[in-house]
DNA sequence: TGACGTCAAGATCCG
DNA sequence: CGGATCTTGACGTCA
């Protein structure tokens, strides 16, 4: 089993991605962010390998109007070195890598013209996924599409459209049930019928139920079925709703409790497990940890070290809890520790623990700024006590500070991206 | 016509 | 000028 996650990483250096608009589409241009956009991927699998995260979902803006004709580049030859250097490096590290072009992508349109897009959106996924050298059990997960009124005539030209694409790009495709138009029932008997993978969404099963009794755990079983042995192991997307708001709308961590009730439901655990979610690197790093029956007191150390500045912020009293229950070595329940600091981001903001913890890291900072950079900090705090400043600016004064001195220890704190 | 979702780029405003 | 905050873009569907 691995658990992933999707497309950007937060608190890891030269990670993010760069865009460009229509109008700024230059040959020179789209070299120049496609190249920026490699080795930011290049750094997020040497992130994911160092961090045992073996399930990893490409960002499908990798190539900068990669299936638009403003896209003239023959990015595949330019950059085959490079591709080909991550392509090994996702290998050597036994990384199971996937795309999932958005909810635009849409192969059924009546619209031929958008159809053509989805199509060309399509191939130029199975090229990348190509390009960097895996092999069919790297999936592009596509959402059936439109309904138009008419249901089961809508997925004959789905149909009809899947089996013109070429092979490719088919034996890569697998579909997923969505928040509103093909339930979890509708996307099998697709699946039926032209033999493609399903993969299973929780939260869309929710909000876009089947009818009938089904419970989650048997579509899951249900769609365990549709992956052969070319396809790789059964993938699911798991998310939790966000508690306010949008329905459909992802939370912001993955509360670890709730996760691990479904966790222990599933009936094969030999599953990768897609987690859709905000905090995107740092809730698959919880849960793979807490499912982890023989995870190290290192590891969890060094959770520990991205997140303590981030519990002292929220709670001294959280704090000094976890701090308690890491001294005893050989007796560390993982769950209860991320419960810990779950349950302490939950607390409304607190000015003095803020204030505690922003000076606790200017002290690690302080000896080696410049005049300008203290005396900003000051102003900043004072503003902070006085509320007339946001804890985020003063957040991202202390990072600035910490890059500058290249304090590796704050750089990655993960105080500074929650 | 605007809401939906995403997230960096672009625009604008402030000191 | 630097920083903070708001708006735009690129995609297609549906009410």
């Amino acid at each position: 089993m691995s658990i992933g996650y999707a497309c950007l990483v937060l608190g890891e250096g030269n990670t993010a991605f760069s865009r460009c608009l229509l109008k700024n589409a230059t040959d020179d241009n789209i070299r120049s962010i496609t190249l920026t956009n490699l080795l930011a991927l290049e750094n997020i699998i040497d992130y994911n390998t160092k961090n045992n995260i073996t399930l990893f979902r490409i960002s499908s803006d990798i190539i900068p109007f990669g299936s638009h004709p403003i896209n003239k580049l023959n990015w595949q030859a330019e950059f085959s070195e490079t591709l080909s250097r991550i392509g090994e490096k996702i290998k050597n590290a036994g990384i199971r890598v996937s795309m999932h072009p958005g909810q635009y992508t849409v192969l059924n349109s009546p619209i031929d013209k958008i159809a053509d897009n989805a199509v060309a959106e399509l191939n130029y996924h199975a090229l990348f996924l190509d390009a960097i050298l895996t092999d069919s059990k790297s999936k592009i997960v596509l959402h059936i599409g439109g309904v138009y009124g008419d249901k089961s005539k809508s997925i004959d030209t789905f149909l009809n459209n899947f089996y013109a694409l070429p092979e490719f790009v088919k034996k890569r495709i697998v579909i997923e049930n969505d928040d509103k138009n093909y339930t979890a029932y509708d996307v099998l008997k697709i699946s039926e019928m032209a033999k493609i993978p399903v993969i299973f969404d929780n939260l869309h099963n929710m909000s876009n139920p089947s009818e009938g009794s089904n419970n989650q755990y048997d579509w899951i079983e249900l769609c365990s079925k549709t992956w052969g042995k070319t396809d790789g192991k059964q993938k699911i997307h798991y998310s939790q709703q966000k508690p306010t708001g949008n329905k459909n709308a992802h939370s912001s961590t993955i509360n670890i409790r709730e996760f691990m009730d479904f966790y222990e439901e599933l009936n094969d655990k030999n599953i990768d497990i897609m987690l859709e979610v905000k905090d995107k690197n740092l809730s698959a790093i919880k849960c793979i940890n807490a499912t982890n029956n023989s995870v190290s007191i290192g590891e969890i150390e060094k959770e520990w070290a991205g997140y303590k500045y981030l519990v002292l912020s929220c709670s001294a009293s959280f704090y000094n809890d976890i701090r308690n229950m890491l001294k005893d070595k050989n007796n560390v329940d993982v769950i209860s520790f991320y419960g810990i600091i779950e349950r302490a981001m939950l607390l409304p903001e607190n000015i003095g623990a803020q204030i505690n913890a922003a000076e606790h890291i200017w002290g690690y900072v302080s000896t080696k700024c410049t005049p300008a950079d203290k005396k900003r900090f000051e102003k900043l705090i004072n503003g902070y006590k006085n509320n007339t400043v946001n804890v985020s600016s003063l957040k991202k004064h202390l990072l600035n500070c910490a890059i500058k001195q290249n304090v590796k220890y704050l750089k990655n704190s993960y105080y500074f991206y929650l």
